[in-house]
DNA sequence: TATGAATGAGCATTCATTCAT
DNA sequence: CATGAATGAATGCTCATTCAT
């Protein structure tokens, strides 16, 4: 029987450092030398687990997205109110990409380079997320507890963009930036807010 | 006179030049060949102006941000109130922006390629704008146009942040997604002013 | 009895699909992984069988040469005659070799790549042949039935030499263009006979 | 002024030494930094010549044709008689092949790597010999010189596919094996001759 | 000043071959 | 006997940069 290693695990190991050092270089300025030697492989073993470089940081990026937003789907709501839920979510959601920076980062910088493709894959992953939050505040008009004036769909797509941009902050400047648009998205969400007496 | 004296201007041509070719392919993926090409130089010339490809763009990024905001520190004021004034000088950066997207993206790229010395000539370049801010919204305040409980520094933060935020949605997203942060910075500053009885 | 007994017809199943792939790819643009995968064996395996690419070519062609010209040397004569029977014998080959075209072809292109061992095998495999030739014009010429002005070994170098040419159209320009050899070997062979009053 | 050197005598050069790399190590086993070495040239400065590998191959080839059967077209003929004036061709055409085995070899090669189009420019530079032989055998029938039993077409074929055949020979075993076809090519065009009393 | 010529360094990719199981 | 894993050695190609004129 001949050597055996587990070759999605290996090949799961390798995407994982692929992905930071895609994150640190940037796809163009990384080279397959360097996530070789960091996996302790040779260059030329990488082409038995994946075809060529793009086909790496596909999968890479496409691991790194899996699911990212699933876990929101079924959550059990409190009671504190529908902007209470939305912003515990989001809250979330911004915390996950504080710590999965490498992962945003690569996302980030590729839309940017256009990936058509990418971008509608943002969309597709959220849209389900979008569908929550509407129903979330539509019930929470219905219930009173969400003021009248707001335009769901508006409020919504703000939602949607704001998480964008922390993410793009968190890309571009760090941390400290991003954390501003998360204060932003909560000063928006309490204006929204109808105060029971 | 000799040629000599066209040796700034066709330098700046270059810039022009490169900058469009930087922003169309991304500087990796940019070549000399192709800028020299457009300028009607040959490669080797190019170096009689610049040092190297890196210095080619950092001049023309510096060039090409040099005085972006400028004219807004000696605006004459309009009697509508700081509040309105603030959003008028924003929404003349975010248009101005939007009118040269490419020049923004090449921005938001090189950021994102860490370029240390470009973040912090990004805050050099807004310092003087965000004090205006501050100034505007202070006299506000003790007129009584603007909301006392707004913390000056926070807003004036979330101001820039947003910003920066509709640059990078112009950058990756587009011009509608960019126009959702603009409608939250618009939200976000009327919420802070004192309706006029 | 355990599989030991299999392993030269395993060798033999090997080298017929080799050939297969060679004639078709070429030795260069063929690669081991074809072969083996059309073998439905891994490619290390192979090397339990040769011991490297070129080994594998090597018996290739030597395999599918091997007893090309046998059957020719106890043949049973005719009453035709000399010239008759040789052009019998040529034409036999010739139509085999039309019949195992891919065969013909990796034989030429190998000689092409100038490997003297061939090039020697080709001559050692055709010895018995000319001898056998030279046998029947100098019988002919004895009997008054080929023309006397006949310099046997000249006119058998010439047979091979077309023969060869033979092959050589077959694989570079197709059946069309070697039957005009065939032609000329005809003619060639008809005007050394001596018409029977 | 920059560093002048002729350019396209320098590609010529280049093409020259190319084909003398193709011809002894065939197009896959040859490479670029054996045809750099040869010019004293870097790999890389070949490509401020030519394209890409396929394109000095092909330069090669075609300048190695260019004008290789020109010369026969206007040719004075002597009065030796049509059949003596064909050979005379023949021989000099032949002899030209042997004096550029470098060329013709990679020839051979190259149609056998079924290059199509290559097939086709052989023809192409052929169809005005073949016309210029037919024209000559029509002559020596009209005049009585040469058999009328000849079947022009059926000949001219013959001609021209035994000079390839010279190449073949020339190609795959030397000029003995090709000296051998020139005989027998000597040998068909006699045997249409008619004595003159 | 301007530029044709030349190049070194670097990269993705392929493939025959080895080795441990 | 069989094979998955791994790799060294090549190779074509690109491009920023230097140099001599």
């Amino acid at each position: 029987m001949p050597k055996i290693v587990d070759h999605d695990k290996r090949k799961d190991e390798i995407l994982e450092i692929a992905l930071e050092v895609f994150a640190t270089d940037g796809y163009d300025d990384s080279n397959l030398s360097a996530i070789a030697k960091r996996c302790g492989l040779s260059r030329a073993t990488l082409y038995q687990y994946f075809r060529n470089k793009e086909d790496i940081y596909y999968f890479a990026l496409k691991q790194s997205t899996e699911g990212m937003f699933q876990k929101y789907l079924r959550i059990e709501w409190s009671g504190k109110g529908p902007i209470e839920d939305i912003l515990e979510i989001c809250d979330d959601i911004m915390a996950t990409a504080e710590r999965n920076r490498s992962k945003i980062k690569n996302l980030v910088i590729s839309i940017g380079k256009s990936d058509q493709e990418l971008e509608e894959a943002v969309y597709r992953r959220t849209a389900k997320l979008q569908h929550l939050f509407r129903r979330l505040l539509r019930n929470g008009i219905r219930e009173g507890r969400v003021s009248s004036d707001c335009d769901v769909d508006a409020v919504v797509r703000q939602i949607v963009v704001l998480i964008e941009s922390f993410c793009f902050q968190l890309t571009f400047f760090g941390g400290n930036s991003a954390g501003v648009i998360r204060d932003v998205l909560h000063s928006l969400m309490r204006s929204l807010e109808v105060r029971q007496g």
